[in-house]
DNA sequence: TTGAAAGCGCTAACAG
DNA sequence: CTGTTAGCGCTTTCAA
């Protein structure tokens, strides 16, 4: 280690106690200017950088933020963890990632990680999010924590969700607008709650601009390639096919897309095809699909924010708070008017 | 916090002294086995975890691996992650991910997070593997590092790598042995070291199977869908194409494949299409693509490996140590015979 | 083979 | 507004 500076270094160049230092490195109050630029100075000088073990060690803080996850998805995962740094790096702290085996035991996997590193906060990403277990252990271990985009119990927890029901209709609303009335739909995996919101925000565009949701253009799918790839054989290898599809998430799309180039309909000439997520498989496809994008990144900033500034319980006799983000509409090529 | 178990609980309920339940813990010779094993039930009864700030800041390990990234592939990061994990995990070790923004001063960015964090060592992953400012920062703090498929400057850490030369070597004996002879190539981003080792291994097996590498079937792209899109118009809006196409990476490799889909050419039928990288898009087409897999895990496995087991220096006058993964040709459905 | 004492570098109380 | 005194929970000497 080239630097092993340390705060008595700064105390003695400075020419004050350490537990001054240690009050403009901590930014309390109760120091006088003059004394707060010394040291400032004095850091500078040094290259100083407080100790994180021994912050903790001594004080309250780990300066720590756990993020777990068990997620299938890299983008999202690596957006959480991007969203999330943002906001951390401002006061200082890091992440810590720790991937669960959902197939396992998870409880057992996150209790000896919050024993041995005390950290301040975790983000829990779905579907390990609703795993009431792993819920448990952190509340036990007095762990503050964040669920992003939880199905259920959300009012156990302070969480950061997306409008799934308006993103839904909105995209809906939007292929209407293109002049489409026979809009076929391709639902998601149905334990999944996100599943159920965005069909019924598709249902209730289309019945508010008087169309009828048909039963038999609407297929059950299960978020994967393969499962939008057959939603879309059954719904487009017949004379009455829909002129649009709206699937649940933009695997299925791109299933649908392929399909469409099987059947050689053009899209969006013949078809249009929307999903939702904005995967990067969305941009990889010709057209480039139209779909819904998550601020994930964003989301992950809010989850962090709750958690520095200490704002995880519920005031007062109210519900733990809850961040509730936009979405945007991501209009490409895959979707247009009909002919 | 439910627990608050130290070291002192567990030498007290075991009758010995803290230093000897340190030894234990650290596996130390010189205990009498009816000790250790004392030790060790006390541990288990308290469900003791050694605290991780306490240790660092006394003894010499963080039991912290850094990982720093500026990747722009999700599934990339993650994977390193995941294979990282793995390793470190069987020794206590946590993960500390750090991206960077290589359009600022990244250096800089990393310096106080070495100072402030003392991590045990770093891993590093394209393209900052190569940012010789980073490499500079690293050896001046005196953290052990390994990279991760470095282009630059190979004999001065240890590194994991895989062999480009030969995957690519392979995949065009793949296409030779299905019968084709005229095998286009997309080349990859000029800056990037793979991309020339690609290349190679495809001219050699080309060469070595007596078939000519015809200059004006061999295109230059970067690595993006488009590049790969507007490669393959050039390559195949003609009479004479090739019947098979290889690209450097798999987002090349698709945009490929949306032309061919414009274009009414029949995947693999009438163009064999192959990638390479195995990225997630791979299986969200139709029909899936034949590529290259690197074990991406294992070779982040490989890097924290090195790291944990202190061998990252060169030993006597060799160079720093290196490991060589295997690849993993995955034929799919985009690539077969003529016709 | 074991233990006692002395810190690691910082924050937390409490005095001044 | 500032400094002193104790530790935080562990590893490290160094003795026994």
């Amino acid at each position: 280690m080239s630097s092993k500076v340390t705060i008595h270094e700064v105390a003695r160049l400075s020419g004050v106690s350490i537990k001054t230092v240690s009050r403009v490195l901590n930014r309390e109050p109760n120091v006088k200017n003059d004394t707060r630029v010394r040291v400032q100075e004095a850091v500078a000088a040094l290259n100083y950088r407080p100790n994180i073990s021994a912050r903790s060690l001594a004080g309250s803080k780990a300066y720590l933020i756990g993020v777990f996850f068990d997620n299938p998805s890299p983008a999202y995962v690596t957006d959480v963890q991007l969203g999330a740094i943002a906001r951390c790096r401002e006061e200082g702290y890091h992440l810590i990632v720790e991937p669960l085996d959902s197939t396992g035991d998870v409880a057992a996997q996150v209790e000896p990680m919050l024993h041995t590193l005390r950290m301040d906060g975790v983000i829990l990403t779905p579907p390990v999010c609703d795993n009431a277990a792993v819920l448990d252990v952190l509340e036990a271990e007095g762990v503050p924590y964040v669920r992003l985009s939880p199905d259920q119990d959300l009012g156990r927890s302070a969480s950061v969700r997306m409008d799934d029901v308006r993103a839904a209709y909105e995209m809906t609303a939007h292929l209407i607008s293109l002049g489409h009335t026979d809009i076929g739909f391709i639902k998601g995996h149905p334990e999944h709650g996100a599943s159920h919101l965005r069909y019924e925000g598709y249902a209730a565009a289309m019945k508010e601009h008087g169309h009828a949701v048909r039963e038999d253009h609407v297929e059950q799918g299960w978020f994967s390639f393969r499962s939008g790839f057959e939603a879309a054989e059954r719904l487009l290898d017949r004379p009455d096919r829909p002129t649009a599809i709206f699937a649940s998430n933009d695997d299925m799309a791109l299933g649908v897309m392929a399909v469409a180039n099987r059947l050689r309909l053009e899209v969006p000439q013949t078809l249009s095809v929307a999903g939702f997520d904005d995967t990067p498989g969305a941009k990889v496809v010709w057209p480039q699909l139209t779909t819904v994008r998550q601020p994930i990144q964003a989301m992950a900033a809010a989850a962090a924010d709750l958690l520095l500034g200490g704002a995880t319980q519920a005031e007062g006799d109210g519900a733990p708070p809850s961040r509730l983000l936009d979405f945007e509409l991501v209009v490409r090529e895959s979707t247009g008017p009909i002919g």
